[in-house]
DNA sequence: GCCGAACCGTACCGTACGGTACGATTTTAG
DNA sequence: CTAAAATCGTACCGTACGGTACGGTTCGGC
């Protein structure tokens, strides 16, 4: 597998299966949930999906780019979230953020997203994370633009006040997400008050509200620390 | 090994390695951080530490005991971060919860912290994850401690209110960490304004106060969203 | 100085994996 | 209907790993 071929094609989404492949890719992803990346060797995925291993690798090249596929093809199970059309109302501003809190807390808690995750995690080394960076891009980029639109859509009406929109995004990540992504994937089991997902993100959103809310510049207090 | 002895002996620190011992698993480590759990082999571990692998065995049972070995012996060196005393005025109370956050996002971007964090994720499976368990007993949990500790200490001094001090304390690594540190397992390499830990510490501290500091209740504006 | 325990280095074993080869079978194009 | 392409199932190869065995060596207790 070349440096092109991934750049282009695999990072922007340009590979599409074949009806089979797709299938033998979802078999892939069934074990790959069940039993971890130990699980997922060729061949127990020719046997399971019924196909052979010379098909694997003619394919996917080495089952490097089989792990890659298998990432591209659950990335484009999810595809466009579309982001409709944006807010007009404050409440409805509102109810954006708190669908898209929502929304990345049931995603990033499912089985397949922890699944997929821990692979590249665990592929990752300092220097090279092709799985890593596959993962960042299909997904991590993907939710950063839906909440960037989204931000900048209620900045422009006037419901929130930044300066920085990523640094905004990252405050409004952290305020949703906090500890459970990390939790969950060394094999934490979240507390049912933690499990609330409704709970947690319209906490989440009155929190980030406070802070970035268009009316809650009035005491900036401490100018900045240090 | 049995579950007892995982539970006594391992969760709470009880084993203690001889200094030869330490000397291999700190060979081991390093061979973690270069290469990760792939480079991680007995032979090799062996090979680098000029120890027999029979050696190997004898001390740590099997190659997961000796993985379990190697991140407790991590965790042992960074024992007692020692709260020291708790802060008496408002002054140092915000300078603990800096410098939490500072040594907090500086420990958890490290080469150590990384690699092991890989690994016990990577061997994490949704249904069992003895590694993950030492890690957040081992790393996690210490922290949440002394954040619990500076916090009530805040509160009880009214600095800060909270109902919930867990809750108090997520948001506040939220706040911190944000998406950097799952960013980085992934292999992500964070901008040099992100790297400024001292910005982002500082940045977290102001917005922890303005959500918790005791005359931040000036507006509940939405009771709870929900 | 002796002895036993611990330890090292190496060799060895069984297994499981990534990857390839090949004949048999199915699918597809014309 | 036929021929070519694709696919399947299986067998096979080389390698690398976890774990064990063993002879030679070091080292501490007496």
């Amino acid at each position: 597998m070349d440096q092109a071929t991934l750049s282009e094609a695999e990072t922007e989404g340009f590979e599409t299966f074949t009806p089979r492949q797709n299938a033998v890719l979802e078999t892939a992803l069934g074990l790959l949930v069940e039993g971890g990346d130990r699980a997922l060797t060729t061949a127990r995925i020719a046997r399971a999906a019924n196909c052979s291993k010379e098909s694997l690798y003619k394919w996917f090249g080495d089952r490097d780019g089989l792990l890659a596929a298998v990432v591209a093809y659950q990335a484009s199970k999810v595809r466009a979230p579309e982001t409709g059309q944006l807010p007009e109302t404050a409440e409805a501003f509102r109810d954006h953020l708190f669908s898209f809190a929502h929304d990345l807390l049931s995603v990033l808690s499912g089985d397949v997203s922890l699944a997929l995750n821990r692979l590249a995690i665990g592929q990752a080394r300092r220097d090279e994370a092709q799985l890593g960076r596959l993962v960042l891009e299909r997904g991590r980029k993907r939710i950063g633009q839906r909440a960037g639109a989204l931000l900048e859509a209620g900045r422009r009406k006037g419901f929130i006040e930044y300066e920085d929109r990523n640094a905004a995004f990252r405050t409004l990540y952290g305020l949703i997400i906090r500890d459970f992504h990390v939790r969950q994937l060394l094999g934490d089991v979240l507390d049912p008050e933690e499990r609330d997902f409704e709970a947690q993100a319209g906490s989440a959103i009155e929190q980030f509200f406070r802070l970035y809310g268009s009316d809650a510049h009035s005491e900036p207090k401490t100018t900045q620390i240090r």
